[in-house]
DNA sequence: CCTCCACCGGAACGTGAGGAGT
DNA sequence: ACTCCTCACGTTCCGGTGGAGG
């Protein structure tokens, strides 16, 4: 193969050189937010009333993923500091994804003002504690601090980290800080403390799901700011805003499908984007995304999902616990992996479950006891594929399960 | 109506890694 | 070198349970 042919097609592409895609990042907050008027002018007047010294309420911000939560938060935040001049106003936004315990938000809190640098674990709560405080009142002033996708942090830790903030507004002496919590979960303060609520005592606004016009001109803005009019056509947005407003309107997978469709058609060394790459486009995004999970898997999982996979591929149709854990058995043998026990298989197949990977049921058998029926939510092949590239996994790329003594 | 299967899933605890301070 | 901290991952122990068969 001549090397040059190659990479042809990638010097047809300097054609479209003035081209820009940062523009189609999804982190990329743009100075124009389509259709979230209402939104920004709410969280306007409520952050506003730093800029006359006054800490804003805290406020709730629910909506579900792609509505817009995150960049209107942080847009607005952005124009408050822009605004403030002299004033002493900060604003501290972070993922609770990222930041999941209390540890590191109180970390990012206080490295967030000058002064001692925190390690990123290491110290006992109270002297973190203690320390963010100072940190803080010294730097004398509003401290907004935005805790992103707050449902999960609550979920996994409990509500301790908003009463251990709330706790530490109130023994500020010179700054204050004003909470904002940004959820997908509607339910959200149902796991609150009533105490906690009390003290909170916050603003709840509501985002709604982006129609498929609103996601068009989003897009539109989107394609005008990457230089890519030229490209894209009307035609080409509507298909993508409508695939997207079917899968809830969010807004963020149709920038993402408007992109990763640029991105082959370009590489394929189109002219313009046509219909045939977004359908590819959203193909191979669903199965990057089914891929990328099978990899993050940690490798007992992994044998797992193998498991429940082989016994898919040898005929049957649905499995129960018994027969996965049989499995997964000979295969932690086969792989020279230690074999975990029953409880611990349990708790993986719900991690599977719950990420997407199987469907899983419990149903009694009567008198045969109870068990949990077992769906492969994913194709066979695509599981052990990438399963099998996992290099501590190799000794069993020819591997097939033993037969079954028990017939269904 | 009761039993009893085959597993579910909560609670408590152990271990070891990763990092910091002294 | 030693202590202190937190977290992820696993184990042990065990009470709970929907419904077919008696």
């Amino acid at each position: 193969m001549n090397m040059f042919n190659l990479f042809e097609k990638y010097l047809n592409t300097q054609t479209f050189s003035n081209i820009d895609l940062r523009y189609l990042d999804t982190n990329f907050i743009p100075n124009r937010l389509p259709h979230r008027e209402r939104e920004i002018n709410l969280l306007a007047e409520n952050f506003g009333t730093a800029l006359m010294g006054t800490p804003p309420r805290n406020i709730f911000i629910y909506g579900k993923t792609g509505t817009g939560k995150t960049a209107v938060t942080r847009f607005v935040g952005r124009e408050l500091i822009n605004y403030s001049d002299e004033k002493r106003i900060s604003f501290i936004y972070m993922n609770c994804e990222v930041k999941d315990n209390s540890y590191s938000v109180f970390e990012t809190i206080g490295n967030s003002f000058s002064g001692e640098q925190i390690p990123f674990t290491g110290w006992s709560f109270d002297r973190l504690y203690s320390t963010v405080k100072k940190k803080i009142d010294q730097w004398n002033g509003i401290v907004i601090v935005v805790l992103d996708e707050i449902d999960k942090f609550i979920l996994k830790n409990g509500d301790d980290v908003l009463y251990q903030i709330l706790l530490l507004n109130s023994e500020l002496e010179r700054s204050k800080i004003s909470i904002v919590g940004i959820t997908n979960d509607v339910k959200l303060s149902d796991f609150l403390d009533s105490r906690i609520k009390s003290r909170l005592n916050e603003e709840k606004v509501v985002f709604s799901p982006y129609t498929s016009n609103d996601i068009f001109d989003i897009l539109k803005d989107r394609v005008y700011l990457a230089k890519l009019d030229n490209y894209v056509s009307d035609e080409n947005l509507k298909l993508i805003s409508t695939l997207a407003a079917q899968e809830n309107g969010d807004a963020r997978r149709a920038i993402e499908l408007l992109k990763t469709s640029v991105y082959i058609a370009l590489s394929n060394g189109e002219k313009a984007l046509n219909e045939k790459y977004v359908y590819l486009a959203r193909a191979k995004m669903d199965s990057d995304a089914i891929a990328e999970s099978i990899r993050m898997l940690p490798v007992q999982s992994k044998i797992l999902l193998l498991g429940i996979a082989l016994l898919y591929e040898s005929g049957n149709t649905q499995v129960n616990t018994g027969e996965v854990f049989e499995a997964y058995r000979n295969l932690a043998i086969a792989a020279g992996l230690p074999v975990l026990t029953p409880r611990r298989i349990t708790d993986m197949l719900s991690d599977l479950d719950m990420q997407g990977l199987v469907s899983a049921k419990v149903k009694s058998l009567g008198r045969y006891g109870r068990t949990k029926l077992i769906d492969l939510s994913i194709p066979v092949s695509e599981v052990k594929k990438v399963i099998l590239q996992d290099e501590n996994l190799s000794k069993l790329n020819n591997y097939s399960l033993p037969k079954q003594s028990r017939l269904l």
